[in-house]
DNA sequence: CGGGATCCTTTTTGATACTG
DNA sequence: CAGTATCAAAAAGGATCCCG
């Protein structure tokens, strides 16, 4: 339990895993889907899943470079846990839409993924 | 998904709702079953909890006083999250037992829970 | 008993510029 | 294209002491 929270620790992993976990994705097309990430933090979590065995990356070396990310069977386990938080963030929205409207008005921009 | 991520972040926040989800608690009871946490964090954590809906603080004005806390039906639709968590937890340990035993030699103390 | 208040350290995240 | 490097800010976590 807490291990696989330590291993989604970071900002953005649910959101790389959830990406790749229908598809395999270059290193642009990752970034182009999370505007609001910056290219270190970005590489920095990619490494962090691919020392934790979630992610594989595979790098082509052509010029330019190809570098491909592509999620491990292990990293799949993962998958259902992220549907299920994903079921849960929209009932508890429904449950509480109006004060998260508000809290939403007084701190800031929209989320793109509940 | 993002919003369940952001619900329980926090180190001990899903051990507090795993305590929870088959007890009402008292905040002694709590902390004795996390050696490691300071009472600031605990009551931070369960303060923060407490506003998002997750669990409920009962107080009882005896003296000394009596607080319980416990966990809220939408609290409780988390628990099969932590649930896969643990699973996988388990499967991730199988998988790789070796390295992190490497890896727990290396850093520190090992986990009450995976 | 169940906290709150202060002060401090560690960890995480971000902005910006540069490169093979 | 897919990153590094440097610097700075913010968030999270912790130690310690005090209180009704």
């Amino acid at each position: 339990m807490v291990l696989a929270y330590k291993l989604l620790s970071g900002k953005r992993k649910i959101m790389i895993l959830w990406f790749l976990s229908n598809k395999v994705l270059r290193y642009n097309e990752i970034l182009k889907r999370m505007p609001d990430v910056t290219q270190k933090m970005l590489t920095k979590q990619l490494r962090s899943l691919e020392d934790d065995h979630l992610i594989m990356r595979h790098v082509y070396p052509t010029v330019p470079p190809k570098v491909e990310y592509e999620i491990t069977d292990i990293g799949k386990r993962i998958i259902p846990i992220l549907e299920l938080m994903h079921h849960f963030g929209a009932s508890y929205i429904e449950t509480f839409r109006d004060e998260l409207n508000a809290r939403r008005n007084a701190e800031g921009p929209p989320e793109i993924c509940n």
